[in-house]
DNA sequence: AAAGGGACCTGGCTGC
DNA sequence: TGCAGCCAGGTCCCTT
């Protein structure tokens, strides 16, 4: 399931292969897929064509492109204010794919590869154009496809159609600051406005949200998957970072010290870099059946989907219970419950 | 107003 | 062997 890092990867790629380049045209080939779409597919294609990509941009699990004004192509500059985005939701299976002109498909394994062997790591850095692998694809899902003007194209690929991609607007961020990771500009899309800052972003307020994590009367798990207050964590690493913090997800928010919310952002804060690193796997999740989620993040999972195996730190198998309609992870000897 | 629960999806797997 | 039912979960929307 694509969480933080998973879109991370895929923004990484898109910033290398697809900037700069120049939508000719648009196909949607599943209504569903453009749901959120004022005014439906027509009016997707009739306002991303003719318009140059000129950033890819992530908060949280969104991501999406600033478009370039039409009839101006590539002259939107770091200093220009975009005005509309091409935003995408991978939702829990979503895929953002590159065909090129010549025939050669790039998947965001390549990305992946890039990632956990480039240059000290760096997440805006753009990827070699020497970085090239022919992936098996399947066409069966997909959903919207960009052809741009070089005969490149950007399919949108969703099995479960959780996903979504739409233009819209863009405004001023809330505090001022970078709208996402991948841009400078301190605008974001309307349809991400209501989203947090993730626990990547230089510009998170951290202390801030150690208040207002505290703040809530809720359970902390409810709240480390809540995206308006924090966001880019998903079922996965929440229950990883649970783990490593040694803190039981129903656990109340309002009753935890603010060195234990800390210690706990930290932990969701390191999982999901280590993930990162090796250009998060999750995809194959869906598709490789391996001990139930292994496969996932490699030997990197402590507790999720290791139901019955022995907890890495204490040996107590861990354990599995339902939780906002999902199956949470943890270790009854290292994550006790709040007391009643 | 904040919190919580259900709906939306598809395909692989399980069990009868 | 066939098939019904279960399960995965991110986000939006509705109710309380």
């Amino acid at each position: 399931m694509p969480e933080l890092p998973e879109v991370e990867t895929v923004r990484a790629g898109l910033a290398g292969r697809v900037v700069g380049r120049r939508v000719a045209t648009a196909e949607v080939l599943h209504p569903r897929a453009v749901r959120r779409q004022p005014g439906g597919a027509a009016e997707l294609v009739a306002r991303v064509a003719g318009r140059t990509v000129a950033a890819a941009v992530r908060r949280g699990k969104y991501l999406w492109l600033n478009l370039g004004e039409p009839g101006e192509p590539g002259e939107l500059t770091e200093h220009d204010l975009p005005q509309e985005a091409l935003v995408a939701h991978l939702g829990m299976s979503g895929q953002l794919l590159v065909q090129e002109p010549d025939g050669s498909r790039r998947h965001d394994a390549d990305a992946a590869a890039f990632v956990a062997d480039g240059p000290a790591r760096d997440l805006t850095a753009t990827l070699p154009p020497t970085l090239v692998r022919t992936v098996p694809l399947s066409t069966a899902h997909l959903r919207v496809r960009l052809t741009f003007d070089d005969g490149g194209q950007l399919w949108f690929v969703d099995q479960r159609t959780f996903g979504h991609v739409l233009v819209a607007g863009t405004v001023p961020t809330a505090d001022g600051g970078p709208g996402g990771h991948g841009s400078a500009a301190p605008v974001l899309p309307a349809p991400v406005a209501h989203i947090a800052r993730d626990l990547l972003d230089p510009a998170l307020d951290r202390a801030a949200l150690v208040r207002r994590t505290r703040a809530r009367r809720t359970e902390v798990k409810r709240a480390l998957l809540d995206q308006t207050l924090v966001s880019g964590v998903g079922n996965i690493y929440a229950d990883e970072a649970l783990w490593r913090a040694r803190l039981h997800g129903s656990r109340p928010t309002d009753r935890l010290s603010p060195a234990r919310v800390r210690e706990l952002l930290d932990a969701a804060t390191d999982v999901m870099r280590e993930a990162l690193a090796v250009g998060g796997t999750s995809f194959d999740a869906l598709y490789v059946d391996v001990e139930g989620a292994a496969g996932y993040f490699g030997r990197s999972l402590n507790a999720y989907g290791r139901e019955g195996l022995p907890c890495p730190r204490c040996g107590r198998p861990i354990r599995r219970e339902q939780f906002m309609n999902r199956s949470s992870f943890s270790c009854p000897g290292c994550q006790r419950r709040a007391r009643a």
